[in-house]
DNA sequence: GTAAATTAGTTTATAATATAAACCAAATTA
DNA sequence: TAATTTGGTTTATATTATAAACTAATTTAC
């Protein structure tokens, strides 16, 4: 009937900083905390968390002279998140 | 960008019990129960908070000797629910 | 040149939440 | 009449989300 919600992904905050990456292959940790209005440590947990599930891959770079985190999905976090989304539609769509 | 998710709703077991009653009038406890899997602990909780919210109603009634509690969705809850699909969608399709 | 402020985050503490275990009461069955 | 089942509620625990507090380097203002 209805199909378990990934945990990990049914979190608002995790679902936007996915949604983000799955149409832009990369973003930024500044631009992700801009567009999702999150707070820089939720966001830096949220996105370990992610990290740590293979969901998201992590790239500590440099700007100039400034640190730059960088993340991209991972071909595991696009089929989590379509496997998820695919999941919902048993809650939103209960006559189908 | 993204519609802030209503937390009463971006749970599990409460999404499935109102996914529930959307399409059903009414429904029994046992009968959710049943349909979601949930423990019957779990189950009570949420569906007083989605009661004191006013998502749903809850009556108390008996069927022959038996206690038997019936839920059913509110306006109020059917409103919520279509805000809480429309908001998901800012989350599924980033590119719509 | 150095003090103050900004950028870019991480770590940690707290508050909220989900969940099941423990419990209660009535009815049914053995 | 004792044990079990039905139909739940209450309560305790474990997890989770979240922001506050902190660190470190860079840039700006004086």
């Amino acid at each position: 009937m209805f199909q378990p919600l990934d945990p990990l992904l049914h979190s608002e905050l995790r679902l936007a900083i996915m949604s983000l990456l799955i149409s832009a292959d990369e973003a930024e940790f500044p631009y992700i905390k801009e567009q999702t209005g999150a707070t820089a440590g939720n966001l830096s947990v949220q996105v370990e968390k992610l990290s740590a599930a293979g969901y998201i891959e992590v790239e500590k770079t440099f700007k100039g002279k400034r640190p730059c985190t960088i993340c991209r999905i991972t071909p595991k976090g696009q089929e989590a998140f379509e496997a998820y989304v695919q999941a919902l539609r048993s809650y939103l769509q209960p006559k189908g």
